[in-house]
DNA sequence: TATTATTGTATCTATTTGATACAATAATAG
DNA sequence: CTATTATTGTATCAAATAGATACAATAATA
C-alpha cells in the first residue's frame, strides 16, 4: 500500500499540530425520518470511530473543528456546538492504535506522539443530510451514516461521546432550535414532528406540538405538497428567523 | 526571593504535564447577598486572573480539576462543571508571561513550555463562601473574593471565560439548582431568592419566587431564625434533595 | 357522491405564571 | 395592654401555557 506524501508529512511531522489535544464531532442527519450519525471504518480492521483530528498550531480551535467537519461531509459552515470535554488518562490504548495504524502499513515507532495521552474536545454538528458527501480519511475505508438504534460498538470511549451529544442535543431542541439544521430548506409539520420525535426518543401530540411550533413564529407558510395522495396535502414551511 | 524546590521542579520538569491544555476556574461564593468570584493577583504586577493550573500526565481531568478548586480554596468534592473550551490561537501572549515570571524571579528560556500555545478547560466552582480558605500559588500574592461588579481587568480571555461561565450558571439555575451549592447549610428564603437574584441579575417576585420554589419540594423548612428584629422572623430552610 | 386518511384548527380542562393583596407575626414605644 | 412597623407566609385572581380530545377541511379515488 502506498502511503500518500500528506499522510507522511502529518504523521511524523507532530511539530505542526498542538500536543495532547485532539477533536472528536458526532455529525447528526435526519433521513427517512431517521436521525442518523456519520461513522468511519479503520481499513482493514473493525474498529469503528466517530470522525475526528487534530488542531493545527496556527489554527484556531473552532476553525479546526470546521476543517475536521469539512473533510468528512464535503460542507462549510456546519452548524457545530462544543459539548463536553474528554480527558480520563486511560481514555485510549496502544495497542488498539497499533493495529489501527498496522492495518494500514504503518508502524508506529514506540515514542510516537500518536500514542502520547489525548484529552479530546467533543462537537455535534447538524447537517442537512441531503448535502453531505462523506468522505473516508486516509486511514478508513468508510464513512457512513448509522441509524441512532444500529450503531456499531465504537472504539475507545466513542460511544459515550456520542450518548452524551445527544443527551446534549435533547436539551438544547427547543431552546435553541438546533433541530432546524437538519432540515432541508422547506418542510412539512409531519417532518419536523417526526424530527423532534426521533431526537427526544419519545412520542409528541400531533396538535399540541404543532400548536407550539407554530406559535413560536419562526415559520414562513410556502405552499401545499401535493403528493398524490389520497388525502389533504401539507402545508410545506421554511425556517425563518428574526 | 527563594524559590521553592517544587515549583523549580514543576516548571522545570515539563514531561510530567500534560503538554498544550490548561484548566482555568471561575470560583463563585455567596456572601452580603452578594455573588463573587475568586482572582489570583501575580506577585509584583498588576495582572489579575482566574485561577488555573495544568493536568499531571497520570491525572484524570475532572481529577486535575478539583485538586485545583483544593488548593486554592482548602475544599474537597466541590460542586464544579465544565462550560467551554477556549482554544484561540492568540489568546495568550509570551512577554505577559515573561513579565509575571520575571516578577517572581524567575526566567523563562524562549522554549519554555509555557510560552507554548494552550487550550484552557473552563471550569466554574460553586463553593460555600463561609468555608473557603482563599490561598495564592506560589506566583501569586493574593487570592481574594471580587463582587461581581467589580471585576478588574484580567489578563488574556479571563475575562471572557468569567462571562461565559456566568452566562452558563444563569442557563442552569432552575434546571439543575445548582446554586443551592453557594449556600451554607441552612438559610433563609429571603436569603434563597436574593442569591438567584443575584446569579441572574434581575429583581424577582417575592411571593412568586417563594411559591415556585417550595413547590419544588426540595426544601425541608426546620425552625424560626429569630433575629430580634421587630417583625415576623423567618424560617430556616435545608436542602433536601430525593 | 361516498370513502379514506391526513392535516389544520378548535375546544375544554389542568397547570403554571404574573400581579396583587391579605394574614400572621415579632419586638418595641407609649 | 394596645398600637405601630416591617417582614414573612400564604391566598386569590387573571393570564398564559400545556395536555387531551375532537371537529373541520381537504385530496384522490372507487
Amino acid at each position: 500500500m502506498t502511503e500518500n506524501t500528506d499522510l507522511k508529512d502529518y504523521w511524523e511531522n507532530k511539530t505542526r499540530l498542538l500536543p495532547s489535544v485532539s477533536i472528536d464531532c458526532v455529525i447528526f442527519g435526519f433521513h427517512n425520518n431517521q436521525l442518523k450519525i456519520l461513522l468511519l471504518k479503520y481499513k482493514n480492521t473493525n474498529y469503528y470511530a466517530l470522525p475526528g483530528g487534530f488542531i493545527n498550531l496556527d489554527e484556531d480551535l473552532e476553525d479546526a473543528a470546521q476543517r475536521v467537519l469539512e473533510d468528512r461531509t464535503g460542507l462549510k459552515d456546519i452548524y457545530l456546538e462544543q459539548f463536553h470535554v474528554f480527558g480520563c488518562k486511560n481514555r485510549r490504548n496502544d495497542e488498539t492504535h497499533q493495529q489501527i495504524m498496522s492495518a494500514s502499513g504503518i508502524n508506529l515507532k514506540p515514542n510516537h506522539f500518536l500514542l502520547n495521552r489525548f484529552i479530546s474536545i467533543g462537537y455535534y454538528a447538524l447537517v442537512d443530510f441531503s448535502k453531505v458527501i462523506p468522505t473516508p480519511d486516509d486511514l478508513s475505508d468508510s464513512c457512513q451514516w448509522y441509524d441512532l438504534d444500529k450503531i456499531p460498538h465504537l472504539m475507545f470511549d466513542h460511544n459515550q461521546i456520542f450518548e452524551k451529544a445527544l443527551e446534549t442535543l435533547r436539551l438544547m431542541i427547543y431552546d435553541k432550535l438546533v433541530g432546524f439544521n437538519l432540515l432541508p430548506t422547506t418542510f412539512t409539520m409531519n417532518e419536523i414532528q417526526n424530527l423532534y420525535e426521533t431526537i427526544l426518543g419519545e412520542k409528541l401530540v400531533r396538535s399540541n406540538f404543532q400548536r407550539k411550533i407554530l406559535s413560536l413564529g419562526i415559520l414562513e407558510r410556502i405552499e401545499k405538497k401535493m403528493t398524490g395522495a389520497a388525502n389533504k396535502a401539507p402545508y410545506l414551511y421554511r425556517f425563518v428567523r428574526d
